[in-house]
DNA sequence: AAAATTTGACCGAC
DNA sequence: GTCGGTCAAATTTT
């Protein structure tokens, strides 16, 4: 069963790649039309082991997906880089799966192990997570005196290699857009700490930020700190504050020339919550649902808002997914709606 | 012209 | 007072 966790994860990896490089892709159909195929073909299979183990036992799968997520991590030893994408495209599965925000891979495993290699030619980033209150430089101040905002969300650390080619002094891309908004010295450290905050913060109010910083014995190594959560792709929450809808369209004809569309993996990246997450009778669900009240993510919001979705057995959702055939146009249709039509908000979202 | 970055000033927590 | 985080005017880039 660790392999079919594994396989999902694998596609989820293939669907965030695919995303990164969305924009150099319009002008390659034959890559991507590709790409999405092995995405396809990856959850088939993953599809075909779930209905292997529901046939041994209706609520074998879901127990072993749900069994030991903190060890399931372990083993799989996922690329952080890829958590940070999956916990914000669909965060309770994200929680329910990996205890997002006591992510802890310790020194000196093995980097890269889970890291696959795709025919779209992006690297695979060796990454590494912290512990965000590792006592080491980069939450020092958090440790040394607890400087707490009110509202203050929770810092998410990892640490994150410099480009392989390029400018190594550049941070590698996290799959979100980023404006600078200032630069530290901080105290201690060789090298200064740079603020971002999200591109779209005025826009869809988004308030995730990040701060990087070179590590002091690893100029290599930036640590990434990532606090806040994105609001600016979930199309549920994006309007909350409905900005002028010119204002709209010009942001997602921007956004669709000038960086991958969020919401065509965050369309896979719910299925995942729908089929891991959440799952309402589930214990473990209640589990995952506090802990996102509790640890400071925007959990309750979120979690509630695909509630009813999240009835769906595991095998209806992922039949529903690829049942259409093997005919990529058809699958890619169900699976990346907001890219062929932008219509996913009126398939999901139910308002009055 | 608009968007992004730079950088000194400012502010709140200690 | 120091320090880290943010603001905002100036500057650079697109």
């Amino acid at each position: 069963m660790d392999e079919t966790i594994s396989l999902i994860l694998h596609g989820c990896k293939l669907a965030k790649d695919l995303e990164l490089n969305l924009a150099n892709l319009a002008s390659q159909p034959e890559i991507f039309s590709r790409s999405c195929e092995d995405i396809i073909r990856v959850f088939i299979n993953a599809r075909e082991r779930l209905n292997v183990h529901q046939q041994d036992t209706t609520s074998y799968t879901h127990h072993m997906l749900f069994r030991e997520p903190r060890e399931l991590q372990q083993q799989q030893n996922i690329d952080p880089s890829l958590q940070e994408w999956l916990r914000t495209s669909c965060p309770s599965a994200m929680e329910t799966l990996f205890h997002q925000s006591q992510v802890l891979v310790p020194e000196k495993t093995q980097m890269g192990s889970g890291d696959f290699v795709n025919e779209l030619g992006s690297r695979s980033d060796h990454v590494q997570a912290i512990d965000a209150s590792d006592p080491g430089r980069g939450s020092s101040s958090s440790s040394q005196r607890p400087r707490r905002r009110k509202d203050e969300a929770e810092r998410r650390t990892v640490r994150v290699p410099a480009q392989q080619f390029g400018n190594t002094e550049i941070p590698p891309e996290d799959g979100f857009t980023w404006r600078k908004y200032g630069q530290k010295e901080i105290l201690g450290s060789r090298f200064p700490r740079a603020y971002y905050r999200c591109t779209h913060q005025k826009l869809y109010h988004c308030l995730a930020k990040k701060q990087v910083q070179r590590l002091d014995d690893d100029p290599y190594t930036f640590e990434v700190a990532y606090r806040g959560e994105h609001t600016c792709h979930m199309s549920a929450t994006a309007p909350s504050i409905p900005p002028p809808a010119t204002d709209i369209a010009q942001e997602m004809a921007q956004t669709m020339s000038a960086q991958p569309q969020p919401s065509a993996a965050t369309s896979l990246a719910r299925w995942l919550e729908f089929s891991l997450g959440s799952g309402g009778s589930a214990g473990c669900s209640s589990s995952s649902m506090a802990a996102g009240a509790g640890s400071g993510g925007e959990g309750p919001s979120t979690a509630g808002r695909y509630s009813k979705e999240a009835d769906y057995p595991i095998i209806d959702m992922a039949d529903a997914m690829f049942n259409s055939g093997s005919s990529s146009t058809n699958s890619m249709e169900f699976i990346f709606p907001s890219m062929m039509e932008e219509k996913w908000d009126q398939a999901s979202d139910k308002k009055p």
